[in-house]
DNA sequence: CAGTTGTTTTGAACAACTCAAAACAAGACA
DNA sequence: TGTCTTGTTTTGAGTTGTTCAAAACAACTG
């Protein structure tokens, strides 16, 4: 760790990480930094796992300064916020892109979707009922491979 | 309500209610055809709201009893619950057909929206991740009508 | 380095929902 | 028709995820 060639290049991530902060228009934070490598770590992370991962490190800080930062992060763009039925809300780093979720229904874990087929049927729906439709979302619920392998153990 | 030819055909929707719940291997109660006759009326419903329509005319009916009776429904197949992002659960008469919803971004409003071009191409993620893929759930998010019209005020 | 403004801490509150035990009623059966 | 069993509702409390508000605090500006 600390025979690398120049000092700036031993942590890129960190570095990142602030700039990135920075250029959303934001203070720069040690919660925020840790949010961010938090999600870099989880890309699809409750608030609750965030501060987890951020307590162990960053002692004195709060589950509300976590919430605080993801909304900040949120409203500036930074971080995107799901919330698929039934898990508490989930935050990850991909914004901007139209990509969806597939959500385990055994143990609900998350992986992106890209949607190729995707943009043009998915947002035009037959009968918008005289809405403006903005965005839409897909979210695919299935089986992740570790729970295949579990439910076709339990099934002899 | 009196007058009518026979005594069995002056209240069809009651006795539909009842049957419909009784076909599904339930007890016919009072909140259960309550809560049929309040999804009839807004198809759409908080457990909430469904107890406030209930309890005008059901007195001593309990929330907790509004939401026992939609968990049977649900763990029924009578009725489906829809959870949008930022909104409480929401409850629906239409099952087991693939249509889709369009909520109102800001008043929360929902529509059904028929998936017409809808099935094969929504249901195909490019790249499924090892997930063996059950179901998609499409949201679309827009303004509805009436907002639209709110918001065209605003503007000038 | 001081000032301003935005952030975090602390503590409380809230909404949506779930749990558990006792009272109760629907439908089956005699 | 009345009794029994089982499922349902009532009552009351508890949990989880999230938001709010005031005071303490720290990041960037000049």
């Amino acid at each position: 760790m600390h025979t690398s060639g120049t000092a700036d290049a031993a942590l890129p991530a960190v570095v990142d990480h602030a700039a990135e902060i920075r250029a959303a228009g934001l203070k720069v934070t040690a919660p925020r930094v840790a949010v961010l490598q938090g999600l870099a770590a989880s890309p699809h992370a409750t608030a609750d796992q965030l501060y987890d991962s951020i307590s162990s490190t960053l002692t004195g800080t709060s589950l509300q300064a976590v919430y605080g930062v993801l909304a900040a992060f949120t409203t500036a763009g930074l971080v995107r916020r799901i919330e698929p039925a039934g898990s508490a809300a989930l935050f990850e780093r991909r914004v901007g892109d139209n990509h969806h979720h597939i959500v385990c229904t055994r143990c609900h874990s998350v992986r992106d979707v890209e949607c190729v087929t995707g943009e043009a049927p998915c947002l035009t729906p037959s009968d918008t009922a005289g809405f403006v439709v903005q965005t839409a979302e897909v979210t695919f619920w299935g089986l992740c491979p570790d729970c295949q392998a579990d439910t076709a153990a339990d099934i002899p």
